[in-house]
DNA sequence: GCTTGACTTAGACATTGTCTATTGTAGGAT
DNA sequence: ATCCTACAATAGACAATGTCTAAGTCAAGC
């Protein structure tokens, strides 16, 4: 995630601890927090870190593309640093978890035009749903 | 939307004036209400109707199976009465709008063993989302 | 027509997200 | 190295969405 910093830089960022920590929170495989634990989480490593500052930022991060907002959760968004490489998710229906997966073929090929209803569609969000094996072995 | 009040009664609901309201705001091709879109159009039938058995009565439905969550709004959670049907959704991103559509071929076989991580995958949730033609238009 | 348990209600409370006024500071200018 | 200032962080009010409870109401069986 230091290459995001330095893109981020590059971009005019002003570098500030608040900001590295968020990215930090964010580095990871899998990783799809939402804002209220990436603010713990944040705050865990400094600790007068704002809740405003979070969402600002996940905010910033979301309009530079560095992060996608995913709405896996029916409650609160949830926040992917893995914006770069295209992909569906994951989910287990008992706990949560999540994966990210990339499923052959094209979905949006799967759309015919008389399905279509005159959209100009643009992309596709898939999301797996079921039981992990730590919830199946429960 | 009468053979669902059919339905329900046999399940041993009472029938009551808020449900019944509820039911017919229901009706119709591709409704996706929020819970408070639900209760506005239900105000304009029965003024005295409150948040609460809205918020109760959709809840019910979709314990029954009558009525599916929809996680298109990253907001609001929505309220689809089309549950007999299998079928996805395609979004506008610009005014929301959103339409029933029905693609060929089966997601769940295009994610392969090695993407599931030993999860047992159930369903499969799928998003288009485009530009509708009057948004286009305008 | 009663009775009763299921239903509805108002409003408090919880969670998630947004906004503003004030204070602080990163980073360039001197 | 210090100063300046525009940008960023903060606390907390506010808004939107969702949940819960205690008290009153009524549908449906008798
Ligand atoms: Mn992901
Ligand atoms: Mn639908
Ligand atoms: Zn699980
Ligand atoms: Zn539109």
């Amino acid at each position: 995630m230091s290459d995001l910093l330095e893109r981020l830089r590059g971009r005019g960022w002003r570098m500030t601890a608040q900001r590295r920590v968020v990215a930090e929170v964010l580095d990871g495989e899998h990783v799809h927090l939402t804002a209220d634990e990436v603010h713990s989480r944040a705050v865990a490593r400094l600790p007068e870190i704002s809740r405003a500052t979070v969402y600002n930022t996940l905010g910033e991060l979301v309009s530079l593309g560095e992060v996608l907002e995913v709405a896996t959760d029916k409650r609160a968004k949830r926040y992917d640093p893995n914006a770069h490489r295209p992909h569906h998710h994951l989910v287990c229906a008992q706990c949560g978890a999540i994966r990210d997966v990339h499923p052959t073929g094209n979905p949006l090929a799967d759309l015919p035009d008389s399905e279509r209803f005159g959209f100009t569609v643009s992309d596709v969000e898939v999301t797996y749903r079921g039981t992990c094996p730590n919830c199946a072995a429960a």
